[in-house]
DNA sequence: CGCCTTATTTCATGACGTGATTTAACTCAC
DNA sequence: GTGAGTTAAATCACGTCATGAAATAAGGCG
């Protein structure tokens, strides 16, 4: 997101998104606290605003308050400005989900999708039909659809047009973007990782509200993170930024699926640790044939079986390491734990997390950072991606399209 | 280094700082090569211009060119405008040198520490006196100076006065810049980690030139790391960002002088690498007190010696799972090795070093990251701490203090 | 010496943010 | 009720800025 300047009418854009951002996240304000949280003059905010109104992305909410003078009138966004649509390409199923610009859910769709046939070409079927779904059952035309954003597992390589190299699903340079382009849709369309879009859904709705510097720490089969620098998204060079699954914690340790020895996914990831508890056992793996419930099973098993503990204390500790680099590294002001698998370690053993993460972190570092878990559970992947167009509209991008048949049109200004 | 925005004042910073770097970076320039790189329009740019020129920070050098045409005025900083100091705050000297705007050294001076005597006093001693020195070596009146910038080992806490936590030194919250303040100089002081005054070092003038996203990686006695995103150093919540050296790379492992066990340095460090090389031959440690030289010893060792070059080998394969760590997390377009250290490993071992960390990190940011050598040695730390109060200049302070007795004075326009 | 070419400056214009000033919208005491 | 008091928001006049167009500067070339 780089911020283009030079002529002065850029700055009016950035003093427009600047207050944006900020009603976004506080609603409802009046001007005057406006005025105050960005540093405008209560001149400019009410310029700005009067633009906002205008074009209906901002609305006034009532007046409040009066203790003897004019009373304050309350500015919300206008939810019904546009919408909004996430979808997330998982390992089982396609999820679509429609939302307001406030992020209130208008409609669902989930297209189950066959774990050993992830061609792309379902995946595209199964988002294509998705939006159409959610469309129809929302009530929403798609001229009043602000954009779509999709979360993918693996890496996003952003071009021209999006590229998706998928490891799980071993998907390379797959073109998504033009191929959901042929399939007809002309909605804008915002391509990410998955594992970014819900560290972007923590950051904006859940656990990672506020913060400036943080690390969401994603556990499901596989590992992965989202690492928020400078209050957004960091990407690196070539968007791939945040792979922490295969960091090396025990040189020349277990063998991981990704090739390379000793990597933290090889310890922690949820197939990993079922795979340790059942060769320390010997035996069958657990009853379930999904990993969730395997796990599950493996964590309530630890109370009274000593191996299942065993494997479990083994994953904490290798777990706390892994937190304590990023700690060392990144000096953040939150870690927080998501992912389903992380969710249940955490919900057990969270202290023991901790413990561990202090015990290989520098002091100094460890006492700034807080290690919580993800508030809004495995589902926000869609939402994250959803939230991606918002960004752009906060951000100051023109008006797209007519957006919004829900606007008050008094245009008559002046 | 927030840019305040707001105003059609600071638009004008903002150009005028656009143009700044751009010339700092790619001098002479003519005003039309100004357009052109910064987008600004040739009107400003000769509005910015006449600015820049008549305070005296940058000046015409002479015109070039014309096949037909009026010939291009080029454009330069003025390396006589101001002058800033660079203080190296090491585990055996410290060293102050003077350099012009363009980074010509101008004067030095060297302070020689005891290795087991680093009191704050001591150091703030050495760091006056040095001060003293080079401005009269460098017969520089201490008006014209804009900054002094001071890499020091430890974390450093930015407040409202810098605090120096030294893991090393033993400092706890040092107030450093009070001390200096109390030691009667009045120039504007930057303090800052030693690593990653190097690592601005490089990402100005040696190997990181241009990266946008970048890891410098030092190995000294210590392991430590600078790290770049979006072409800037990174610092985290507290400013403690960049601590690799104790990192986990073998769960349960080595116990490291940070008190955990199984940290990168524990391996990797020089420090580490001799004592493993001791606790192997069993005997004494090698020749030279001092560890650089031993180092040396052991690597033109490991030629004929074999147990020196399993030692050798191993801290390749650490130093190769550690730099992938970093490939993994930041895919940068570059990972930069230096410290005396990683230098001496590096010139014996790059090639080795690269295919360990292939071995453990993705192929995909493998790929597009190239792994290279520190290109200004092991004294770059005062030269990057130098940049700071450069980078000030760059980024727009009001011209701080009179600065430069050099300017030609012809402030009479319009 | 005049014409051509290219770099730089000048000029008029339109936008913008802001402090000061008005106007709007209420409360409250009487 | 009604006018004084109080606070929020809008309006105004002003100064600053970047910019495209036009003018000017500075050289080459025939």
């Amino acid at each position: 997101m780089e911020r283009k300047r030079g002529t002065v009418r850029d700055l009016r854009r950035d003093n427009r998104s600047v207050l944006l951002w900020s009603l976004y996240f506080d609603q409802p304000m009046s001007r005057q606290d406006l005025s105050q949280a960005t540093g405008l003059s209560p001149a400019s905010v009410s310029n700005v605003t009067r633009e906002l109104i205008s074009e209906g992305v901002v609305v006034e909410a009532g007046s409040v308050d009066s203790d003897g003078g004019r009373p304050r009138v309350l500015l919300r966004m206008n939810p019904d400005y546009g919408y909004v649509i996430g979808v997330d390409v998982g390992e089982t199923r396609i999820r679509v989900e429609l939302f307001d610009l406030m992020m209130t859910v208008r409609a669902k769709a989930d297209y189950p999708l066959n774990p050993h046939e992830h061609g792309a070409g379902k995946v595209v079927d199964g988002i294509l039909a998705g939006l159409a779904a959610v469309l129809a059952d929302g009530a929403v035309d798609s001229s009043a659809v602000l954009g779509v954003g999709i979360g993918v597992p693996g890496v996003v390589e952003q071009g021209s047009e999006a590229l998706v190299h998928g490891q799980t699903y071993d998907w390379d340079a797959v073109p998504l973007e033009s191929m959901l382009r042929a399939g007809g849709t002309e909605l804008p369309l915002y391509i990410d990782n998955g594992a970014k879009t819900m560290g972007q859904a923590e950051l904006w709705f859940g656990a990672g509200r506020g913060a400036q510097n943080a690390v969401i720490a994603l556990i499901g089969s596989g590992v992965g993170a989202s690492i928020i620098t400078n209050g957004s998204t960091y990407r690196g060079s070539t968007s791939s930024a945040g792979e922490w699954g295969h960091t090396t914690v025990m040189v020349g340790g277990r063998t991981c699926r990704c090739g390379s020895s000793g990597c933290l996914e090889a310890y922690v990831g949820a197939e990993a640790i079922l795979d340790r508890y059942g060769s320390l056992r010997g035996g069958p793996p657990l009853p379930g044939d999904d990993q969730e419930s395997a796990l599950a099973a493996l964590i309530s098993a630890a109370a009274t079986s000593p191996p299942a503990a065993e494997v479990l204390d083994g994953t904490v500790r290798y777990l706390g390491a892994g937190i304590a680099g990023l700690i060392n590294l990144f000096n953040p002001e939150r870690i927080i734990l998501g992912g389903w698998a992380g969710l249940l370690l955490g919900e057990r053993s969270l202290p023991a997390i901790r413990e561990a993460a202090r015990q290989h972190s520098l002091r100094q570092p460890f006492a700034e950072t807080s290690i919580e878990l993800c508030r809004l559970g495995p589902d926000a992947v869609a939402l994250g991606a959803a939230t991606l167009p918002v960004e752009r509209l906060l951000n100051g991008a023109a008006t797209p399209a007519a957006a919004g048949t829900n606007r008050s049109a008094s245009l008559t200004t002046g």
